[in-house]
DNA sequence: GCGCTCGATTTGGGGAATAC
DNA sequence: GTATTCCCCAAATCGAGCGC
């Protein structure tokens, strides 16, 4: 889209819209950065009407007023913001980890790197830091922003096929943090598990990009996690609870536990979906040979090995996932995952 | 849009209490 | 005694609204 069609057709978002459906890649939501609330809300905005675009390319452009009726705030204001974010916006950083397949790097074939690790489990991690844009401007006349954006985030919101998470724009505009949000899309992540990956601090430090920040876990734990947890708690759609594991007297991870508020409506909730969509109320009866096949297919898969515990070792892990593969409840967890390891229901 | 103001949130530091 | 947790306070920063 040029800025010409642009001005002679400028808005977007408007009064009658809502409900803004959310789709990130999986990989985004993981990514650690750290951004002022009104540039997370701005990329997210770009991202949600790059893909609703759909016109191949990698700019957008986002009026004043457009931001205003998206996040419920005075056209003044958002004039400011704007103008404000145009200048940081592009020395913001993100990190986040890549797969690249061995496989095809062998063979020199394309596509090598890839947002999920390659089904056959023969790849290599690597984490990637890059600008989240290429470049951007502010148009003081108009009153609207322009976003390139990075080759990278290209990749990433290119690959949100692969593994991605959904949400409702409109939930998340009354959290006045950015720590907030942030930790509500990786709830949205999550929720169909009923709690995240125990992570290591570092890593939630990581994900807030306040790696360098905090060096008392407990200002770490009082000042990011507990609001964020709370600001999401009050929200209403889910219940979260703060689960830490310790060495001794020391604090090594953090886990949060989600319990689900209210039952969804499904054309307009939040939802994650990985790789495939399907019903997992069907108990799916497998052979011996099945079990011990898949158990150890979905032990390396990394979204099934966020299940094991802390310390838990490969064997033990794959006994218990084929254990719960012949339990009718404990299946639920892992059949939307099967498909993702290969298993075709009949 | 700009400049100003105000309230809320975030951040850092210090010290007391507690656990080992 | 040392490390960690917890509490309090003040300063800095951010978000939002208002008048022009």
């Amino acid at each position: 889209m040029s800025e010409n069609q642009f001005v002679s057709n400028p808005i977007f978002y408007s009064d009658d819209k809502k409900d803004i459906l959310i789709s990130k890649s999986n990989t985004l939501i993981e990514a650690g950065f750290d951004l002022t609330l009104a540039e997370h809300d701005l990329m997210t905005l770009a991202i949600n009407k790059l893909h609703k675009q759909g016109t191949g390319n990698h700019e957008v452009f986002i009026t004043a007023q457009e931001f205003a009726v998206a996040n419920q705030i005075s056209e003044s204001h958002a004039y400011q913001q704007l103008k404000a974010t145009a200048n940081t916006l592009l020395s913001r950083q993100l990190k986040f980890q890549l797969y690249i397949d061995l496989d095809k790097k062998q063979n020199k074939e394309p596509h090598a790197v890839c947002v999920v690790p390659p089904k056959h489990g023969r790849y290599e991690t690597v984490i990637t830091e890059h600008n989240w844009l290429q470049s951007v401007g502010y148009a003081d006349k108009s009153g609207f922003i322009y976003l390139l954006f990075s080759d990278p985030l290209r990749f990433l919101i290119d690959k949100t096929g692969d593994a991605y998470t959904n949400y409702n724009y409109s939930k998340t505009i009354d959290m006045t943090s950015f720590n907030a949000k942030r930790l509500y899309e990786l709830i949205c992540k999550w929720k169909d598990l009923g709690k995240t990956k125990s992570m290591h601090i570092d890593e939630w430090k990581e994900f807030f990009g306040v790696l360098d920040k905090y060096p008392k876990v407990f200002d770490f734990k009082r000042r990011v996690l507990e609001p964020a947890i709370n600001v999401v708690n009050s929200q209403g759609e889910f219940t979260l609870t703060l689960k830490q594991e310790k060495v001794g007297r020391i604090i090594t991870h953090f886990q949060i536990l989600i319990k689900k508020n209210t039952i969804e409506n499904p054309t307009k909730c939040t939802k994650t979906i990985d790789m495939f969509d399907k019903p997992t109320d069907t108990f799916i009866r497998m052979s011996e040979a099945q079990l011990d096949t898949f158990a150890s297919k979905l032990a390396d898969l990394s979204e099934v090995q966020a299940m094991a515990n802390v310390g838990e070792e490969m064997p033990s892990f794959k006994a218990r996932l084929r254990s719960m593969l012949k339990d009718p409840e404990k299946q639920k967890k892992l059949t939307p995952y099967l498909a993702q390891v290969g298993f075709k229901s009949k």
